[in-house]
DNA sequence: TATTGTTATACTCTATAACTATA
DNA sequence: TATAGTTATAGAGTATAACAATA
C-alpha cells in the first residue's frame, strides 16, 4: 500500500519558510488521523464533527455563528445543516425574537453521538504524543491561534 | 464588506485541543495571505506556486516526486502539469534512462516567474511578523514539521 | 434598505478505477 | 508482473449571484 520506492526528497527551497506550505503538509497528517479515529467509524467529515462539537458546547446557536466559526459560506452551511438534519442529528427552529434567524440544536440522537465523539477526540489527539510532547502541543496550539487571529475577526471598535 | 454584527464567539468545547481544528482555522489566514500577495497578482493557486518553487529548487524532477511533495494524487498532478504546460511555464520530457518516467523542467518564462515569486514569498511571510515573532515563526515551523512527519514518510528500513 | 437563510449554478479539489507504455 | 503516467468519472468543497421572508 505504501510507496516503497526510495526517492530522493526534494529540496523545499523558498518554500522552506512559507507557513502556508507547512500547514498544508501538517494537514495531511491530521486529516488521516481524523479519518481513522472518527471519520470512517462514524461516517463523518471534519466539518460535520466540528459542527457537532460546537453545538454540544454552546446553546442557542445560529447558522450565522456556525458559518463564522467553521469558516464556511452561508450556502455551504445550509447544505451541511440539511445533511445533518436528514440524518436526524440536529433540528432547526425559527427564533421567536427575530423570525428571520434560526436556532440550531442537537436532537437526542445528536447528543448521544456528540458525547461519544467528545470522548474519541482526546484519543485521536493522544496518538500525536508519539511525535509531540504535551508542552509542544500547547505551544503549537498557541502559535496556530496567533496565526488564525492575524487579520481575523475585526477588533470590536473598528468600522 | 466585513460582517459587522457583534455576535458572541462560540465556545470551542472539546475542539479546544484538536490540532486539526486549529490547523483548519490557521489555514484560513494563510490562504487569504497567499491570495493577496501571490494568488491574485499572478493568477496562481497555492499548489501551482509550490510546484514552481520546487522546480526552481531542484533539478531532474519527476511527476512522482512532485505528487509526493505536494501530497497530490497522480491524476491530480497530471492535470496540474497540463495546466502549467499550456501556460508555457513548464516542459515535460521523457527520461532517456527509463522511458516510462519524465523530467519536469521550468521553461524560460517559468524561470522568470519563479524568480519573481521567490522574492514575493518572504514579503508575504513578513506580514505575519505583526502576529508572530521570528522565534515564534521558527518554533511554529518546527512543530508543524513534527506533525507532518508523524506517520509520514516510511522510515528507510521498514517493509 | 439591510439581514437571515435558501436556491441555483459553476468551478475547483480530490479519490478511484481502468488504461497505455514501458520495464 | 510491476511501475510511470494518463484518461475518465464521480463526489466533495467552495464561491457567487439571485431570491424569499423578515426586520
Amino acid at each position: 500500500m505504501s510507496s516503497k520506492t526510495k526517492k530522493t526528497e526534494l529540496k523545499t527551497g523558498p518554500l522552506e519558510s512559507v507557513i502556508g506550505y507547512r500547514i498544508a503538509k501538517a494537514r495531511v497528517t491530521t486529516q488521516a488521523l481524523f479519518v481513522r479515529h472518527i471519520g470512517k467509524p462514524f461516517s463523518l467529515r471534519p466539518v460535520e464533527f466540528s459542527l457537532l462539537m460546537l453545538l454540544q458546547a454552546n446553546e442557542a446557536v445560529t447558522p450565522a455563528q456556525l458559518s463564522d466559526a467553521l469558516s464556511l459560506s452561508r450556502p455551504h452551511l445550509t447544505l451541511l445543516l440539511d445533511r445533518m438534519q436528514e440524518r436526524g442529528l440536529i433540528d432547526r427552529a425559527r427564533s421567536q425574537v427575530d423570525r428571520r434567524s434560526q436556532q440550531v440544536t442537537l436532537t437526542d440522537a445528536g447528543q448521544v453521538l456528540s458525547a461519544e465523539l467528545a470522548q474519541r477526540a482526546p484519543q485521536m489527539e493522544g496518538e500525536l504524543q508519539l511525535s509531540l510532547s504535551a508542552a509542544e502541543r500547547a505551544m503549537l496550539i498557541e502559535l496556530l491561534d496567533k496565526v488564525a487571529a492575524h487579520g481575523g475577526p475585526v477588533p470590536d471598535d473598528e468600522a
